[in-house]
DNA sequence: TTATTAAGTTACTTTTGGTAAGTCAAAGAT
DNA sequence: ATCTTTGACTTACCAAAAGTAACTTAATAA
């Protein structure tokens, strides 16, 4: 008796693979978190609130997120010139995912930190 | 009036960023929806499900969540070797919020696509 | 005239991940 | 009796992703 395996091998047909594989970045989910928690932000602001991501992948990731339509990005013809970035209906419509995540991460946060610890001995 | 931002910098005391940060590699995610989705399996087979991850990296991304206490690593002492790996009762609590995201995945794929198309002109 | 400002870009360095070959010990093939 | 195969890794080397710090731009303030 054969197991039946399902596969998730890269290809275009998998739905789990494309998105999983453009999350599977430094930064990603966490820039949906930050302006789904705080609404419409400019980039500095995301990038003060985040703390440690580079300008420069800042800059990679909101490009990304702009592309897949999940965040919009509006620029002021202004000097300083002024961005501001939030989700979209597509974006917003993930968040509540993306918290389930969050919320098992506070409620979890303890055991995962025990076993660590009790693995590098 | 000033904005009221969350904010969600590194530091031990952040358990979202605590958590994201270990997802947020190449294989993590995947590895643990893998082993959800069929139970145990050993190490070729993960292989062969996933077909695109390297040998060296599935060691690595493996032994990273058995330290977490995500995944159990089981040894049979034959030869040739033979290793089962399975979901620990906190990785399958974390199931349900990945199978939130796959599900958001499959049914979002499409304007996904279509966005990242009309970006590129 | 010079400094400041916001949102980048660029050249260069470091970190992360991929590739291909090697290891180990027993069982089966020649 | 030696040679090959097998599964789960390591290791040395190479490529890709991300970090760092300096540079850009144009209006306003000092």
């Amino acid at each position: 008796m054969k197991k039946n395996i399902k596969k998730f091998s890269r290809s275009p047909q998998c739905p789990i693979r494309n998105v999983l594989d453009r999350f599977g970045d430094k930064w990603s989910i966490l820039v949906i978190l930050v302006l789904g928690e705080n609404g419409t932000m400019r980039f500095n602001e995301i990038n003060k609130t985040i703390g440690d991501v580079s300008q420069k992948m800042l800059t990679v990731t909101l490009r990304t997120l702009e592309a897949d339509g999940l965040v919009a990005r509006q620029v002021f013809p202004e000097i300083p010139p002024r961005v501001e970035y939030q989700l979209t209906h597509l974006g917003m419509s993930l968040m509540p995912h993306i918290h389930s995540l969050t919320t098992w991460a506070d409620q979890n946060i303890n055991e995962i930190k025990t076993s660590r610890e009790k693995f590098m001995v």
